[in-house]
DNA sequence: CGGGATCCAGAACGATACTG
DNA sequence: CAGTATCGTTCTGGATCCCG
């Protein structure tokens, strides 16, 4: 019943451009948007804040991620015309309905990784044979 | 609690390389594994099968994928010494466990793309302007 | 049949400098 | 403060040819 949902894309002729699952896992699958979507779970925070809390990523990054993001809806660009300018990033509903299947791919994630990084050993030690 | 993995791996100084979270969706977000788990979930397949089944993957790319998640334990490779030889590839336990946590993602995903895709419409619109 | 080797295009990403 | 602009690098994926 998984595969039904790429299936039917797929019969539909819809083009894989349009699947729902690849639409959103393009979005997953990249380096910053889940650290991004999860520091924001914590509390609405500003770009800088946001900079500084997760680690090593370029203001530029941080700039394109979040407007993917917003973009998609799943987070709320709030300015506030102070001076300097303030802007203040946020999950919207739709942002915070994600972390729900998203806990269980990071529980899944948590429980079977250590069995994944020892197949891994495992498997490099046969190859260098 | 979903962002405690990340924030218990960034004060244990692991180094995000060895993150679990980072390194199942580096497998996830690439372009093909979970088509091929998908398939692999029908049924065990072989090869030149699944080369024919997964649309418009490249040899190459199937080669790559496959060895991945062999590599990491979730695809189970046997080799049929037959003349010309046949390799199946089957989902193994750890490959399986994993389409339940997958199957809360693709659920999400077909509820809300809808939803994401006229947020996207939205925002360009704005941007036009 | 089931790949491996090589080359190449484009996208993703990073570093730095600059701006309202 | 919150970005933009530009450049260079790295990484992914596709095309093609070759092999046992």
């Amino acid at each position: 019943m998984l595969i039904d949902t790429w299936q039917a894309w797929d019969a539909a002729g819809g083009g894989f451009e349009q699947c729902p699952i690849r639409n959103v896992l393009d979005r997953l699958g990249d380096k910053w948007s889940i650290l991004i979507v999860m520091r924001l779970a914590i509390k609405p925070c500003r770009f800088s804040e946001l900079h500084r809390q997760v680690p090593d990523i370029s203001k530029r990054m941080l700039t394109l991620n979040l407007r993917n993001l917003t973009r998609d809806g799943m987070v709320l660009r709030t300015v506030y015309p102070t001076k300097p300018p303030s802007v203040e990033y946020s999950l919207t509903p739709l942002g915070r309905s994600i972390l729900v299947p998203l806990g269980g791919l990071v529980q899944w994630a948590d429980e079977r990784f250590p069995e994944i990084r020892g197949n891994r050993e495992q498997f490099d030690r046969q190859d260098a044979d």
